[in-house]
DNA sequence: AATGAATGAGGATTCATTCAT
DNA sequence: AATGAATGAATCCTCATTCAT
């Protein structure tokens, strides 16, 4: 009864602007030490608020993670589609380009975004259904975007006839474990690089071929 | 089987077994709720004995924990020298057909031991860096083993020479990601299909050939 | 006296109040039970706090027991200062007399403070490293404070020319012992003679003397 | 009803000696950690015997404390009345004698048994009231000694008439701190030097008298 | 909207003691 | 007499969440 407010006191131009920062806040502490070690002191902390003022924004320490996944979610899915979209409104790029420019430009959103790799696929496992629901939702709409392009090039004959979900995911499982391996690890590849063994890979694979492709080059 | 609880105490048959009976309870609880979920008193109630007694065999719950992972790698690389060993004496097998072999031998022990794929790939994730390290060990010997594969292959050339860890990660991550998944999602797949697919995948990618393989068929 | 506590949570006024209740709580608890027989919970329902709160003002039981030694060093400090002072603004008293009332002060205190005897000198010892260096320490300041009035006296030509730390030493154990003492056994005796007795016997001794001093009278 | 002893297993010769090593490495262990610090498996450990061992001899672990308090104050009394008696035959020795032989062969029982300073003067405090109980017993055996020495030589007016009571209490007090200060602080003296300064602090006090005795020489 | 003090359920761990063998 | 596995009560401490101000 006490809680409802009652006006707004400040102004809407801060209106969202506390919400952000014990976002971005929370991100890196939870990125840090992981779910369960970080409290709501080391986030309230970081975002320099009180323990209280998380508890305005969200309801619950399960919320705010959920919150996290969401915006990381966006901000992949806004990645890729800026970037690896045609946008220069030329003619269409062949399936392989589209695809090529999709894995590139993943491998260089988690590059230059190791806290969210931490996010998505070390922290959100293990944490019991809820997450582990919420995780599979957004992994099943990654994948589901993949497993369209392949389905369209299974069309356009440039791929062959394998279960498209199953490619999609095989792609996805690749590019998620890679970026987690690279955060303690350092194969001194660039982004790029590393995106072009993946689609490499996954064409053509390892056997040698009498002409042309071979993958890792 | 499990040790008739008629006769008390410990006779000398029943000395390790104690402890064998709270790592399998352990695993089972673990796998169902997840590590921090997890409690000690769980783990006694399932494997009824006492909250102490545990600790008689354990000194912590990171030990038992870490425990499992051991007895989890050692139950998997037994099975795969097992299984996919020559171990008919006849001549060598060529390196496609021993890949193959210690492919499926993979899928099949996960698909025969669920809690253990629950134990290694999702709760030894984001449990803090005494675990990752322990995980990363025996990921790392995992990959090693693949990679002595590759490189030989490479050199037979029957592969192409990309970089033989990365190959080797790729195949890992191909596999341990699948086995999860196919946790919670059914494909109706049998464990060899799956293995095969991802060994076709892996040699001959996903691009049409002229002639012969063709992955997925 | 106890801050009525009617008004609701924290005015400024009761803003350290609750960390003081917490510490004389703790104090009675500590001196009634003993270090390790009191738990934080017999210090929370003493305090009439719940067992976290204590926890919100002390890091530890440990940190809890070390604030009640600070508080009780400095407790007595000022009660000395406070009675032993010349104070009169008249001349300087003689060594002697200083002496006494330093003495006559301490015992004076301890008789008004039975709790804080019984947590210096009985649960202090006996606690693990920590608790005896920190013991130690309030021991070595008091014993310091002695041995500078032991030297004066010596340059005065009051007192012979013993090793002036033991000298202080003894006095100090004599003090504390003695008061320990008074606790559990009762001598009939005013916290003045007591004191009037060890300063008589460190200065005289028991030997009689021709004329004039004689302890104990 | 399964423990009552049914026969002499060991023989007669090995009768106690189990006890006596359970003793010896309790005392060692107590005097090392402190009481409570200190778990029964860590005294079976020292002594090399089972856990359970240590419950056939000894009822709890409170009662093994109390045995290695008698076990002390015994050898205590033992080496005092074997080194300060006269024990020549010859003829008595005077007051003063006697009084400081038995405070030198107090102080040099404890210097080689520091252990025992530790259990007595340390760990006995602070251990509740059986402990306390217990050692306030020995104490008033021991300062009794001293009060009878004392009662004598003031009848012979070798002392002033001060009460004996408080007298003696004194002596054991500056005793007993002395030989706990000392373990912690190497103050370079022999036991017998510290001996006789506190029997002349004690006899003739610190102030300079006219001719003859004076206190620390 | 914000604060931070207060709460108390929850959980890992320890350890004296028992007891079947 | 001896062993050591088993027990479970006891306790410190953490931390998500609430709420008076």
């Amino acid at each position: 009864m006490a809680a409802k407010p009652m006006r707004r006191a400040v102004g809407d131009e801060a209106k969202g602007l506390r919400r952000e920062a014990i976002l971005a806040a929370a991100k890196k502490v939870f990125a840090k030490k992981g779910y369960h070690a970080t409290t709501i002191a080391d986030v309230a902390k970081a975002a320099k608020v009180s323990y209280g003022s998380i508890y305005w924004y969200f309801d619950s320490k399960d919320e705010l993670f959920h919150a996290l996944m969401d915006r990381e979610e966006q901000a992949l899915r806004d990645h890729i589609a800026a970037t690896a979209a045609p946008s220069d409104g030329r003619g269409a790029l062949d399936g392989e380009d589209m695809f090529r420019r999709a894995v590139r430009a993943t491998f260089e959103f988690f590059e230059h975004d190791r806290d969210g790799v931490r996010l998505l696929f070390r922290d959100s496992y293990a944490l019991g259904d809820r997450f582990e629901r919420h995780l599979g939702s957004i992994y099943e709409r990654f994948i589901a975007d993949i497993e369209d392009t392949i389905v369209e090039a299974q069309r356009a004959g440039f791929i062959v006839d394998a279960p498209p979900r199953m490619v999609a995911f095989s792609v996805a499982a690749l590019i998620g474990q890679i970026a987690v391996r690279r955060l303690t690890t350092d194969d001194g590849l660039d982004a790029s690089v590393v995106a072009d063994f993946v689609v490499t890979l996954v064409l053509d694979g390892l056997r040698p071929r009498a002409r042309g492709h071979s993958p890792g080059g």
